[in-house]
DNA sequence: ATTATAAGGATTGTCAACAAAAATCTAACC
DNA sequence: GGTTAGATTTTTGTTGACAATCCTTATAAT
């Protein structure tokens, strides 16, 4: 684990460092409406305030942190509203991903889909929530994968990262699980039948399924904001 | 028309260049492939050349330049392909957009919609195409105003942007006009019945359309790249 | 004439220093 | 003891300078 890390690539700084701090967020370290020093930051990754300026405003674009004037950048904080507009929006995303992917998926994707879908039956029965997460992720970027469409792939990409500022307990139980992975399989079968329309209804069910499942694992744990 | 503009907010100076850059670029000024001096803006638009930096980072992340490691930044290049990519997504922005306005309308709102769409019907009949787009521009950005998602809106804007990069040609026909708007009627009565299923299926056939009419057009005209 | 090569200039990459604003601390006053 | 005003420190905003890279041009050899 580097502490201090030059560019990795042969290309520019800023492109490296922009990366490690959206790790660095992502991951969790500094808590939603922490404040990122910059200089702390030049210290910690050993380039100039440049670099760091560009970075961090690279990451305002993808609405990891805000940016206050004459006050700095903070981690950005994702309220139960702010998730609810992410959860349609993925919704949009994967209604386009869905149609397009059962006309282009090649029989290779199907193989690999189905597969993580084998994968996720079995995370269900050991009620494995933390490996589902990370598996289900995986399903969803293969799905936009096959849709063909870069840009797709890349702003689903970018609206989910920002949705992980606010799923820290997200936490579901072995039935959601369960259900979520039917859909998945209802999602499977569309695209092997080359159905359009139902790849497109079905995948955007379930991401509107998994903003109602939010809803509801939330009003089992309402209370946050402890101390 | 001021030559040299500093910054028009209290905030910072970055942001009021980005704007003017995105001003600059999406106007025409330069065209695509056109390559970006960093020093030339820094006369241009009098700041430094940090602050021209951040701004053009700031641009690539909404695609409207791309940045080449020590070759500087040129304005995108968006050729066909990428428009159709385009489509798509904005296809299903539309869907989650239409679904969201149906539910959520306000009367006032579908009033000023219904008001755009009469002036779009005086527009087809005078074969008004500049007029057209602008209007066009407004009702879908009434939409997704009306759908009550800011993300939804921001993510729609910055990928019409984006298209604006291709669309230069983008000269309709009157029979492609008038049956556009056929269209938006379509729209506009769905989210008047508060109908979320047709008013996102309209909505999103209507931008697949769209995609059609581009490419009868690019048919009537396939030359380009003149010189 | 064409190509290869080297010198020179132009442009981008990175940094450190200065200026301005905000936050913090100190002290005086009620 | 609490509050306010001022000074100090910290942090961000902006700039200019130096280093590295790329592009152009001139020159020479085949």
């Amino acid at each position: 684990m580097p502490k201090t890390v030059k560019a990795a690539d042969p290309v520019s700084l800023a492109t490296g460092v922009r990366e490690q701090l959206e790790q660095i967020i992502l991951s969790g370290e500094y808590a939603p409406g922490e404040r990122l020093n910059e200089l702390a930051l030049t210290e910690r990754l050993g380039v100039s305030r440049g670099i760091i300026r560009e970075a961090t405003r690279s990451l305002e674009n993808a609405r990891l942190v805000e940016i206050i004037p004459n006050r700095g950048v903070v981690v950005r904080t994702v309220d139960v509203p702010d998730a609810l507009e992410l959860f349609d929006v993925r919704a949009g995303l994967a209604s386009a991903a869905g149609r397009l992917a059962a006309a282009r998926a090649t029989t290779e994707q199907l193989r690999s889909l189905a597969k993580l879908h084998e994968e996720m039956n079995d995370l269900v029965r050991g009620n494995d929530s933390v490996s589902y997460a990370t598996a289900n992720h995986a399903f969803h970027d293969a799905v936009m994968l096959a849709s063909g469409n870069s840009r797709l792939q890349e702003l689903d990409l970018t609206v989910r990262n920002e949705m992980q500022l606010y799923i820290r307990k997200g936490v579901l139980g072995e039935a959601q699980l369960k259900v979520s992975n039917l859909e998945h399989g209802r999602i499977l079968n569309a695209l092997k039948a080359a159905d359009a329309e139902a790849a497109a209804r079905e995948f955007e069910l379930h991401i509107l399924n998994g903003k109602q499942r939010m809803l509801e694992s939330l009003r089992s744990s309402p209370a946050r904001r402890a101390s």
